[in-house]
DNA sequence: AATCAGGAGGTGG
DNA sequence: CCACCTCCTGATT
């Protein structure tokens, strides 16, 4: 009968053996942030209008969620945000950056992976003291810099989800509901276009209210944040849902931090995405490449 | 070597 | 119960 399979990972910390598993490659350490220097040390900082009191507020804010009034930090964009409250801050950023038109269709057959130079990849900086944990050079063409930001970022939103998670139960709303309150700004359902319920509603909602998010959900969220996610994962023709995952290692990795699931890999990743296959939610396209999959229902 | 296809058992919400 | 997760065998690129 079935032999115990073994929970490989003992994990300590999930993020370095989610790094160990995406790439075997162990140099040592980089001690954490050489290149963070030249960066505005004004990145946690708020504008003074900010009304903050509660320390939920106060968390959204530092993550670049709440502007109500404007975005006038610089618009450097957030490098690889991985848990829930990116749904939030990231959906400004990819409407400010509505690039649309860089995932221009391209037939099957070409897939040229060289994308046009119009990758902005300032380095966004959480200006606290970096961990010092050990980073490697991830093979999915992160710079250290971004790696360690990435651990930043997540254990500060980490802490933030759970804040929120906290107030929302003590408020007895859903973060959604909370963050339509704070905006105003409708930002939330920009989406809301055919569907009825469309990912973005429900993203937002998964984020907080209990659901756990399917992958689809997931992969659509990605697709949706080009500027955060376009090295990872991109359309290759939206109108028909057809996409492709760039960087098999880096989704899987995002797919594992958004499940805590620290032993995540593409393997299993894809072993998902093959099941709907029978559900039809995705499907191989018609001219099937290597990482290309097709959202049957495309929007 | 990486990806793909799908069976099969396990698990957590 | 469902939506994965995990592991696996074998085929394909």
């Amino acid at each position: 009968m079935g032999m115990g399979k073994q929970p490989g990972p003992d994990s300590p910390s999930f993020f370095t053996s989610v790094n160990a598993a995406a790439s075997p490659s162990s140099s040592g350490m980089g001690s954490a942030s050489p290149g963070l220097s030249g960066v505005p040390p004004s990145r946690l900082l708020l504008p003074p209008d900010t009304v903050l009191r509660t320390g939920l507020e106060k968390v959204a804010v530092g993550a670049g969620a709440l502007g109500p009034e404007r975005w006038d930090w610089s618009p450097s964009p957030p490098a690889t945000p991985e848990q829930g409250l990116s749904t939030f801050y990231l959906s400004y950023f990819d409407m400010l950056y509505s690039e649309d038109s860089s995932w221009v269709a391209k037939g099957p057959g070409a897939s040229t992976r060289e994308e046009p130079p119009d990758e902005p990849e300032q380095c966004p900086v959480i200006d606290s003291q970096a961990p010092a944990g050990s980073l490697d050079l991830a093979p999915g063409g992160l710079t250290l810099e971004e790696h360690s930001l990435e651990q930043v970022q997540s254990m500060v939103v980490g802490e933030v989800l759970k804040d929120i998670e906290t107030a929302c139960k003590l408020l007895n709303i859903t973060a959604a509901a909370w963050m339509k309150e704070r905006t105003s700004l409708g930002a939330i359902h920009y989406c809301a276009s055919t569907r009825e319920e469309s990912w973005t509603d429900s993203e937002v909602d998964s984020s907080c209210s209990g659901q756990p998010i399917h992958l689809w959900q997931f992969l659509k969220e990605l697709l949706l944040k080009p500027h955060s996610y376009g090295r990872f994962i991109r359309w290759l023709n939206k109108e028909k849902g057809i996409f492709k995952i760039e960087d098999s290692a880096q989704v899987a990795r995002l797919w594992g931090i958004r499940k805590n699931r620290p032993a995540m890999n593409y393997d299993k990743l894809s072993r998902s995405i093959r099941q709907y296959y029978k559900k039809g939610i995705i499907r191989k396209p018609d001219i099937s490449q290597r990482l290309v999959y097709q959202f049957v229902h495309p929007i």
